[in-house]
DNA sequence: GTGAACATGTAAATTGTTACATGATTAC
DNA sequence: GTAATCATGTAACAATTTACATGTTCAC
């Protein structure tokens, strides 16, 4: 998803300024793409032109705050994009590319590795949990869960057999 | 991981072109990064500039093939950014992203998404048990059992709980 | 003989990040 | 009062993709 793809997304759930739109997308679309703020506020002016977005009030002093609001063109624009997407799904794993080069590392390395990743899939977990499952659609709701599966699954085999190669990839290096 | 780093990554395997760098990663370093032919050819100019790579015979005329081969100082280089890693790993999901807004789908499209996904699921199943498990490194294996794990998840959600939430989205989209 | 895959390399265009410039509001 | 967070916007810089330009080799 593109930077104005994540805008129309966040503004299609409520009214926000750029900087609003910057944490949403870090907080809820994660998975979906990336915005620095960098990028938002050249999407945004760009969305206003074309009409997908509007600004509520009219707030015309410069670097005073401005809250957007989506248009039914957005929207649009929004649901065109959505059923644009396919069914890929890409991992960027620097663990996995360490855990795949263990054998030039030090095993410090690798014990860090693991319990790193194993910190963050704990505090996603909690994050996922701690959602207010019962004010979501059905389908917010899908993303959820298929990310609770997977994560789930990716804790279960590092607290198990994950540790166990650990161990052989030292008996590896040491022989 | 930087497309010089995977040319590196590729050729401590063994010596190959810059073609052969391109499949390499698509086929084997699809988690670790990503990267094109007009990515790769730069990247290899600049390595073998350092001396982190070299020509293997003087292929010296223009447009023909030229095998590279990875120096120790390559090597050092690869350890070195190995060891740089940390234990993140970011997700794009584009069946996500529809998922979530599958309240502005036609239930066409989120059974097109599903039905992507889980292809794209089994084929990668696939593809994993078809790799020579016996003929790797300890830190090889944990990188393929681990993602055999988190894929194998996925597919059972998908197959049991994900086709009764989709079934939820179409009762909520036509009450 | 012809289409697919192999092969290299450059450059335009795209896209986005980071840094800079500037300031208001809020909590301690 | 001061640090953190909120807030906008521009521009330099970086990285990469895509398209272009040019062939060769191999299988059918």
């Amino acid at each position: 998803m593109d930077v104005g793809t994540l805008c129309l997304g966040v503004l299609s759930f409520g009214e926000t300024s750029g900087y609003g739109i910057r944490r949403a997308v870090a907080d809820w679309f994660r998975h979906f793409g990336q915005a620095s703020l960098g990028a938002i506020y050249p999407a945004l002016a760009k969305l206003t032109a074309r009409g997908a977005i509007e600004v509520v009030g009219a707030a015309d002093a410069p670097l005073e705050k401005r809250v957007f609001r989506i248009t039914d063109k957005g929207r649009a624009e929004l649901a065109a994009a959505a059923a644009a997407s396919d069914g890929s799904e890409v991992v960027r794993s620097p663990f996995l590319a360490g855990m795949f080069f263990a054998h030039l590392l030090q095993m410090d390395d690798v014990h860090r590795l693991m319990n790193e990743r194993l910190a963050g899939l704990r505090g996603e977990q909690r994050r996922l949990r701690s959602l207010p499952a019962d004010t979501m659609t059905e389908g917010q709701r899908f993303t959820i869960r298929y990310s609770q599966a997977v994560i789930t699954a990716a804790i279960d085999f590092l607290d198990h057999e994950g540790r166990a190669i650990v161990n052989a990839i030292d008996r590896e290096k040491t022989p």
